[in-house]
DNA sequence: TAGCTGCCCATGATATTCCAAATTTACACA
DNA sequence: TGTGTAAATTTGGAATATCATGGGCAGCTA
């Protein structure tokens, strides 16, 4: 899982390192996929073969010529570039991409679950301060609560009654 | 999987290189084949031997003098150009495709999963303008989140605990 | 014979790989 | 707890390979 946020800076050649953190995520592979995140957010969102796999997975089941298939599509995987990091675990940042997210100089890695977030620096500290703000809202913690409850109920565990809450948890 | 998208040029002589990537993605055949996209966006669509062999297949299953069928026949088997890349990638694009898509000059190579799509520049940018409006719909992100949790189902993975999500990842 | 087509080689631009230095991080030991 | 050593990571730059593109030539066709 892509996990805690790094800083990383492009070089003069347009090349930046990938957190090692996240490399290990990668499987091994050398291949990253980048796109424009889909929310309107302002910044690229990556992931490994696996993540792709995943969505190609799940495009397929939407209906071939329904709007839904044609957008995530287009918007995912024709919109993505292809990259291959180099042996020390750089990437070369498209410039299309660069101006799209208003990357140029520093910027930041942010790990989403099963893909990572590249962001702008001043725009990720924005972001961060609405999100703060946001979470303040009860809402947002009453829909945790259910979705955590589900989870639990779904794993057998109808009421809780020990620290450990999974069986084969991760490392 | 065709992913990404990229510039090419017609030259004098008609030719256009096929991306790299796209042609390492046809197994190294040298056959393509191309014909009108059917969703009437005005692009071609095209693939290598594998795809044609999936559409004989998927053609067959089709009651054999169904109109379904005959459509779909004439569309892709009859309106495809049968073409072959030289030894440097390209190939000869005939006139009536090119015609049909308004192709001159620079064209543009769509990564469209299973297959690829070339365009008219222009027509790219004002399509994908429009996916991008259409993306920012809340029905658009739902119906991806619910077919990817159906795909987190499918594999066994009621809940996500590696990074390794698809069991073998495709070449 | 003129034009089209397929095949071949040349070239500049771009991307990738390789090497090495500098910096940071982790670890062992006092 | 502090310090020295080792490892890993991040950087910078140069050499190499790949790719897109242009043009030449021979053979086929009309």
């Amino acid at each position: 899982m892509f996990v805690s946020t790094y800083e990383s800076a492009i070089d003069a050649k347009g090349r930046v390192s990938i957190p090692a953190p996240f490399r290990a995520e990668l499987g091994g592979s050398s291949r990253i996929f980048l796109w424009q995140a889909l929310d309107g957010s302002g910044c690229l969102e990556g992931g490994g073969e696996a993540l792709m796999a995943m969505y190609r997975a799940t495009l397929t089941r939407l209906a071939p010529q329904s709007d839904v298939r044609k957008v995530l599509v287009n918007r995912i995987i024709a919109g993505s570039a292809d990259l291959k990091m180099d042996e020390t675990g750089r990437i070369k940042l498209p410039e299309d991409l660069c101006k799209a997210a208003e990357l140029d100089g520093r910027i930041k890695f942010a790990g989403n679950m099963d893909s990572f977030q590249i962001w702008n620096p001043d725009k990720h500290a924005a972001y961060n301060a609405s999100m703060e703000a946001a979470a303040a809202s009860p809402d947002v913690m009453a829909a945790f609560g259910r979705a955590y409850s589900e989870v639990l109920h779904q794993q057998g565990a109808g009421h809780y009654n020990g620290p450990k809450l999974v069986e084969g948890g991760e490392g």
